[in-house]
RNA sequence: GCGGACGUGUUGUAAUUGGUAGCCAAGCCAGACUUAGGAUCUGGUGCCGCGAGGCGUGAGGGUUCGAGUCCCUCCGUCCGCACCA
């Protein structure tokens, strides 16, 4: 028999490829460029799993691929090696980061080769290490020391301006609005100035209401938060005021936005980050405060920022929106009492066109004039509500959309129109952090504004017809204008715009963008991550010198914040800077990876980022490969730091990632048990010989009945033992050393009282009767009495979830084990084979073989069906042969272009079974079918090419080159329907005319069948596709 | 609640533009071969029916000579967002 020797092969050629650095890429030459980056790993103590690849192969594939058509092509790999479970793993065990990550590391590189990918590791890099983070902290630097007005500029430009014009005529994006003279500023301490500066710097440090998570001791991200609880982990997050370095990405909100216009992405994932940018176009109102329990004063400190809009978020400013004037010098800007009290209240909306509908007010609970414009009579309540509010976690808050909550501050403004007095209340569902925190309400045409009204006995006055304000609040923006003066009678698209003009006109508001966007948060209290390169001197921090980096990371004796609660490296002996001392915070993890394909362009580079040659060579990135839940994270913090580093002219290219894919992923199968409890198990052995306790039928019964297994997922509370409402967020990642263990309950579980809950248990162990996971320890210590349960012996009880691969579900697929078996050209075929690269699927090795068989047919084809190798037909080959392989060159050309590489291994099958079944031995098809196989099955592929009579890799072999000729027909094969049903085939040549296919159809005897002596009516013929005959 | 994607044999899936529904595999059934292999080969396999034939792409309706594909209504699944004014 012909042995297919898979590792003896795959060895060879992974040994040849990495000695002769066949992958290299130069960063010259005359071939036109391509460069694919997958999304690099974090490499995880776990190690690969089947689903890791499903992305690089098909990555992988492109690259060789292009290789084959011609392209130089960069198809580099890394490591995002810093983050929270090597930290997690050295506060446990004291074992430093480095090495654990090295060590993983390691582990992951073994693993890649082994499934034969075509990187060049000559470009390898690791965020963690100094010579790449120098580069992190050198963007840092820069992203510090710039200010944004249309683009990203220099700050000692804005330092200019103010010298010479203060504020006046600035446009930038800012925190919050100041005003000053040059006269003023000039006069400023340094300290004074460093402040003002800091409101404008695209890094900026300041006190924020911050993702604060307690049992990780950091802050997150918004992106890090899911429902209230932490991705990784899965732990509780509250809101915490706290002084944090942030990113000013809302200065680029609109460029994000826009951008998204100009890349080959997948719809949702465009449609997602649209969302995450929120952006909507409103108008912001002033109303004016009615009661006289504000001291009317009409004083105006020149240099403060006006107290409503100190209320704003950094977002509320847009210096990229032209109608929207970052320094107004606007009337309507509020004057303000003497003790800073505005005289109107700032709100915002779209639906200007509304504002004869409104009835009263709403501030958000934390909004800072609440308590200065209550009156003496309504503050206790307002203070009772507002440290409930308070209290409430996020969670609840969320939970609870629908419970209407608030109360009334005793004061009222003025409508601006009809000047009747409207009343001002504070409510929960006004969020702070958007628009100025207060809104106008309109309880007739918003949902929200009307549950509010029918609790408070509010009225409700319909200004939009249309709908029935009765029973619910109107909210289509289509209908007619009605009580609302000079609006009447404009449909609301018109009203918008009149309504808008009108407030500008009368000075009360002006027309403005808003984005739901937030800078974001760059500080963690972590020690495994980039220090910052940030010294404070009197409290102020100044940036080190570009030739001063790299700040290296110091050691320190214990993963763990101090006593008094400042991060890890506050433990580092000497953490200063000319005895400055230095920041004690490090950076996020989307830090390392927000720039790292413009590293690989250049990677060995000393002097840049990215040099200047290297870049204009390799521009951007032409395809890039990874999962979707990156969407609202890197994926929108890469294009950010790309914006800015165009903007500073680094960069050639204003987008970093052309074109993307994004691969499913590759679920697992996870095994669960029960045990029985105390009750059912003395029951159990009082019957136990006779009739063994039938539970259900099968484990795939069991599961069948409950197919809706991530809603009966639930992160479960140590102290709760009742289902609460299905969660499927939480338990998401769980490769951090810390897991909650997740529960599951199949809800239909027969005699589920007598069980305990569920627990993922590894099957391998469970086969084994070996159970050594902490919830069984767990159950042993609360249940000595408790039974598990095998399937075995048939008084079982297992069931299984299709979820996420996770080490803590025990239903991790490792590669090794399949490449062991099967080898890894099969292992990247099936992974191709299993569906559309897009979709997630759950891993099932059942389909396996047929692929592996596939392969050992075309090694038997190949090698001939003897022990030795006999020689190949040099031939010319037949017209047969030649359509079998033409058809396959443009079918495996097509599916890659459209990256359907499922149907493409299909299409091989198809020709080996033929080229089989001809025992085609001929020496061009062969050689033209090994270069069509090697980017999917590379080993095999060179290793045919090699017994082709070639000493070279096939990697840059030609592509063929499909010619028509060769697969065209001289007859095709006509269905002929009758009234649409199809009943039989006839052959036609080709070269007939329509009249020609008519009389031959109705001259075959099968039509004079199907026709049963009725006339044909209409007969429709479309050449070389069907033809169908209407009676 | 809003937005998006999807729903095809026992299973994974295919059908690129409205034109032969189920390619290629898996599984199952029957058989061949044997050096008994982690083989290989042959045939069958959507459902009903002995057959002729009929019915079939989540359900119902529509457009069309013709609908898995387009339109409407509904049901279901998955994903994203979620009090964003």
């Amino acid at each position: 028999m012909s042995g297919y020797n898979f590792t003896e092969i795959e060895n060879y050629w992974q040994k040849y490829w990495a000695e002769n650095k066949t992958f290299k890429a130069e960063n010259t030459g005359d071939k036109e460029k391509y460069y694919v980056l997958d999304m690099f790993p974090y490499p995880s103590g776990a190690g690969l799993h089947v689903g890791h690849p499903l992305g690089y192969i098909a990555s992988d594939i492109i690259s060789r691929y292009k290789r084959l058509k011609g392209f130089n092509v960069l198809h580099p790999m890394g490591y995002d090696a810093y983050g929270l479970p090597a930290e997690q793993y050295a506060i446990q065990t004291g074992q430093h980061p480095a090495i654990t990550t090295e060590r993983n590391i390691a582990r992951y590189r073994e693993q890649l080769d082994r499934i034969g990918f075509s990187f060049d590791w000559d470009r390898e890099i690791r965020t963690n290490s100094p010579e790449y983070y120098k580069w992190t902290q050198w963007v840092f630097i820069k992203l510090f020391n710039s200010y944004y007005s249309g683009q990203a500029r220099p700050i000692s430009e804005l330092e200019d301006i103010f010298s010479k014009h203060g504020t006046n005529g600035l446009q930038a994006a800012q925190s919050k609005e100041l005003t000053f003279t040059a006269e003023q500023w000039n006069t400023y301490s340094e300290q004074k100035k460093q402040e003002v500066l800091m409101n404008y710097r695209l890094a900026y440090i300041s006190e924020t209401a911050v993702n604060w998570c307690s049992p990780l001791g950091t802050v997150l991200a918004n992106d890090e938060v899911v429902n209230g609880f932490s991705v990784r982990g899965g732990h509780p997050v509250e809101r915490k005021l706290m002084k944090q370095w942030s990113l000013r990405i809302t200065a680029y909100a609109e460029r994000l936005l826009n951008g998204l216009d100009t890349l080959d992405w997948s719809e949702s994932i465009k449609e997602v980050q649209r969302n995450w940018i929120g952006k909507s176009i409103g108008a912001t109102i002033y109303f004016q405060f009615a009661t006289p329990a504000i001291p009317a004063n009409s004083a105006n400190s020149a240099t403060s920022a006006t107290s409503a809009n100190s209320a704003n978020s950094a977002n509320s400013t847009n210096p990229t929106n032209p109608t929207n004037p970052t320094n107004p010098a606007n009337p309507a800007n509020p004057a303000t009492t003497a003790d800073n009290v505005p005289l109107s209240l700032e709100i915002f909306t779209t639906r200007a066109d509304t504002i004869f509908g409104v009835t009263f007010m709403v501030l958000s609970p934390e909004h800072p004039l609440v308590l200065k414009i209550s009156t003496q009579d309504e503050l206790p309540k307002v203070i009772e509500y507002i440290s409930w509010a308070k209290n409430r976690t996020e969670r609840e808050r969320q939970q609870e959309v629908n419970k209407v909550t608030g109360v009334f501050t005793g004061t009222y403004v003025i409508h601006p129109f009809t000047g009747k007095k409207i009343p001002v209340y504070i409510s929960d569902y006004v969020l702070m952090g958007y628009g100025s925190g207060a809104i106008m309400a309109v309880p007739a045409h918003d949902s929200r504004d009307y549950r509010f009204a029918k609790k408070f006995s509010l009225p409700i006055v319909e200004v939009v017809a249309g709908g029935n304000i009765e029973e619910e609040a109107y909210e289509a923006k289509d209908g007619t204008l009605v009580n609302s003066d000079f609006l009447n009678g404009l449909k609301v698209k018109d009203a918008i715009k009149k309504a808008t003009e009108f407030i500008e006109n009368k000075k009360i508001g002006f027309a403005r963008t808003n984005y739901r966007l937030r800078d974001a948060i760059f500080s963690r209290q972590r020690y495994w991550g980039e220090p910052f390169p940030i010294y404070y001197k009197d409290g102020i921090p100044y940036a080190l010198k570009e030739n001063e980096l790299p700040l290296q990371l110091p050691e320190i004796d214990k993963y763990l914040p101090t006593e008094k609660g400042e991060p890890p490296l506050a433990r580092a002996t000497d953490w200063t800077y000319s005895g400055y001392p230095l920041e004690t915070s490090t950076m996020p993890g989307f830090a390392g990876s927000s720039a790292y394909y413009l590293r690989y362009m250049d990677s060995q580079n000393s002097e840049a980022l990215v040099g200047k040659k290297a870049n204009e060579y390799w521009r951007e990135v032409d395809l890039y490969v990874g999962g979707s839940e990156h969407a609202t994270g890197h994926l929108i913090y890469s294009r950010f730091w790309n914006k800015f580093l165009y903007d500073i002219g680094l960069v050639v290219s204003d987008e970093p990632f052309k074109k993307m894919i994004n691969q499913g992923m590759i679920q697992g199968r996870s095994s669960f048990a029960y045990r029985l409890n105390h009750q059912s198990y003395k029951e159990y052995l009082q019957t136990a010989d006779s009739t063994p306790l039938q539970l259900a039928t099968s484990p795939r019964a069991a599961a069948s009945t409950s197919p809706r297994a991530a809603a009966s997922t639930f992160p479960r509370a140590a102290d709760s033992t009742s289902p609460r409402a299905a969660d499927p967020t939480s338990p998401q990642s769980t490769s951090t050393s810390i897991p909650i263990a997740p529960i599951f309950v199949s809800k239909n579980i027969p005699n589920r009282e007598k069980f305990t809950d569920p627990v993922h248990v590894d099957i391998h162990l469970v086969e084994n009767d070996v159970l050594d996971t902490d919830a069984f320890k767990k159950w042993q210590s609360d249940l000595a009495e408790a039974q598990f349960i095998t399937e075995s012996d048939g008084r079982y009880i297992c069931g299984y979830e299709i979820e996420k691969m996770s080490k803590s579900m025990y239903n991790v697929q490792n590669p090794d084990e399949i490449i062991d078996r099967y080898g890894a050209d099969t292992l990247r075929m099936y992974e191709m084979f299993l569906g559309p690269i897009e979709q997630s699927k759950p891993w099932d090795t059942k389909g396996i073989e047929g692929v592996f068989r596939f392969l050992k047919k075309y090694w038997r084809l190949v090698s001939g069906d003897e022990d030795i190798a006999i020689p190949f037909d040099e031939s010319e080959p037949t017209a047969q042969e030649l359509k079998i392989i033409h058809n396959l060159i443009r079918k495996i050309e097509e599916d890659i272009n459209r990256i359907s590489f499922n149907t493409a291994v299909s299409s091989f099958m198809i020709a080996v079974n033929e080229l089989s079944e001809i025992g085609c031995r001929k020496k061009s098809i062969h050689e033209k079918f090994a270069i069509l196989l090697s980017p999917f099955a590379p080993h095999i592929a060179e290793e045919v090419w090699r017994m082709l009579g070639h000493n070279e890799t096939v990697t840059y072999a030609e592509f063929p080159k499909y010619e028509e000729k060769y697969t065209i027909e001289s007859t095709f094969d006509y269905p002929v329907s009758f009234n649409g049903k199809m009943r039989f085939t006839i052959s036609l040549p080709l070269e007939n005319t329509v009249k020609e296919i008519e009389s031959a159809v109705l001259a075959d005897e099968r039509s004079t069948k199907w026709l049963d002596g009725k006339t044909p009516g209409k007969i429709i013929i479309v050449p070389k596709r069907i033809i169908n005959i209407v009676i």
